[in-house]
DNA sequence: GGTTAGCACTCTCGCGGGGAGAGTGCTAAC
DNA sequence: GTTAGCACTCTCCCCGCGAGAGTGCTAACC
């Protein structure tokens, strides 16, 4: 364990590190805090912290840098929370009952207030049953022979996929096929449809039946993820050179995003965070994740997440996460008099 | 209007231009195409090309690099188009084919194929009618006093919202709602629900009724907007700076990108050329955008982009812009022999 | 024993010089 | 109209170097 003067000294340089993305110095940390102590003192300490892996020496006479288990320890026990001022919670609520009337720009807009107060990437993910049920299909005719399913979830999410029809059938029969199977399948999770299809008397009902069964245990589009803030996130020193910034931009895009939004981490307090080599996902060796659920309507989930940096202003970030996962959640969910529709 | 050698030679720089990304030289000319001239011939003629307004100088002493001018002048007249031979052909088809299951996965798939054919971004914006009618529309108890409307329309896209309905109904009593606007208003346009909200006796389905014929009248979702191939076109060495790529980074989302592919722009058996200043948005000034509409269903119309670079390789992106926008029309709504369901 | 001053050493960063190279424009001759 | 020749220009890259920032270590100090 960390002397207490030790931990202090850490802490001030990850403050300091995060504040000014340059190496640390024994005599900055001195001077900007008027340490009763000599630069020399400070430096054996420094010497001693970075024996114990918790910051590092970018060449032989630098300042220290934060390791990741520097900013580990930092989150779990030094960090001070930044809290939201009534000022600036006043602006986010205010920015959030603003919304544009449509509920896609609506998680897009959560997504881009939540970058804006970190300075850094924000994902929003609709809340989304874990076993969704159908509520209703519609089949579309594209051509002869193929139609498209369009199948509205019961939480609201919707699904897409061509599948074959019979060939020279029109919008009218492809509407009873659609009235038959909504008849016997809404409600229904993937497995119940599946069970169900064999029951069709119809060959082609029977393939739309299971086509929609896949549906259901599909992910939603893409559409349900919303990204913001990219440009701030990637103006921030760490992406000095250009192959750093392509990587970022290539793997920022909502179809690779799903799943690292489901990884586990370390818990605060209701937001999982991911520091660097912690992250599953190679990209994100040199980044943080912050994450937290919000619960929708009748058990669904949804995201919202926060990505930067290994050195991010984690006091800062991690309470206004969880600040608009919690404003998500009442939206969506709990009793709250507001106006809502347009 | 320009002579036959001096058309030639811009063709020549065009060409040479595009390949190379540095600015072309007498020499350079000469050399490589085996010119009965001498360079100093070559450099008078430049000269003229350059007071014409076709080329210009970077700097007193470096070589020639075309204007958009010039760059207009190629593609209407100089420009060879790299034909689609049968192996590149039977590439692209094969891996249309081989989609994954999800409609936008496939859209996706399109824009990336793309991407990778003309190593540029590609964006690909599914198939809309342009005066939609609605199909059927659900509600979604969100919290008391809220729910979600998904409406999905005739041509298969899908909007949402957040609308008001009473407090403390449940979702059997929304669902009776629902089935009433849908017996009313299925299968209208916009104006036409807005013609029938006052019908309704109860007032907030006249609420519900104005909120779909909104709706209705709504873009849909981003989702429709597929984009692809932004690192490789961000590769090039246009972007060498760290304030371009990000300047481009910001702007290709898809958000953004609805309203560029509805610009005019020089046309071209079908394709909409813009280069450089030709575009309307500021950010694109440095950009040509090749566009091409395609027909889906029952009217509805798509789009078939790339961007990249006003050095782009024309002759190869045009004819594939081209064939990829066929190609989704003739899956999308021709009739053609082939398996679509999975 | 912890703390501190002093000092040698190391590594980065920015700047200016300078030479090579590529290309042009111009002039005069063919 | 075409071409050789030449002076001139501008970029680019390399190199060296000095300033500056910081450390680690040692020896003295309280």
């Amino acid at each position: 364990m960390l002397s207490q003067r030790r931990a202090d000294i850490l802490n001030l340089v990850i403050d300091e590190y995060i504040d000014t993305a340059a190496p640390v110095s024994s005599r900055a940390l001195v001077d900007r805090h008027n340490l009763a102590l000599s630069t020399a003192t400070i430096r054996n300490e420094l010497a001693r912290l970075e024996e114990d892996g918790y910051v590092t020496h970018p060449y032989t006479s630098a300042g220290r840098v934060p390791s990741n288990v520097g900013y580990r320890f930092y989150v779990e026990r030094l960090m001070e929370e930044e809290p939201i001022g009534p000022a600036e919670q006043r602006t986010i609520e205010h920015q959030f009952h603003q919304a544009p009337p449509g509920y896609g720009d609506w998680l897009r807009l959560a997504a881009s207030i939540l970058a804006a107060a970190v300075g850094n990437v924000a994902v929003v993910a609709r809340p989304q049953q874990p076993q969704p049920t159908l509520r209703q299909a519609q089949l579309v005719e594209l051509r002869p022979g193929a139609a498209l399913i369009v199948a509205v979830m019961d939480d609201g999410s919707v699904r897409q996929r061509i599948a074959a029809v019979p060939e020279g059938e029109g919008q009218t029969r492809l509407g009873e096929r659609a009235r038959l199977l909504n008849e016997r399948c809404a409600g229904c999770g993937a497995e119940a449809v599946r069970a169900l299809a064999p029951g069709f008397a119809d060959a082609h009902d029977r393939g739309l039946a299971l086509d929609v069964a896949d549906l259901i245990e599909e992910h939603a589009e893409d559409a349900d993820l919303h990204i913001a803030g990219v440009r701030s996130a990637l103006e921030q020193p760490e992406f000095d050179s250009t192959e750093r910034i392509l990587d970022a931009v290539q793997h920022l895009e909502a179809y690779h995003l799903r799943g690292t939004l489901r990884a586990a981490g370390g818990a605060r307090d209701g937001a999982r965070i991911l520091i660097g080599d912690e992250n599953p996902d190679d990209w994100l060796q040199q980044w943080t994740v912050v994450i937290s659920d919000f619960e929708g309507p009748d058990g669904a989930t949804g995201s919202v997440a926060v990505l930067g940096p290994t050195r991010m202003r984690y006091g800062r970030t991690i309470p206004r996460v969880r600040y608009v996962s919690s404003l998500m959640s009442g939206l969506l969910q709990e009793a709250e008099p507001q106006e809502a529709g347009g």
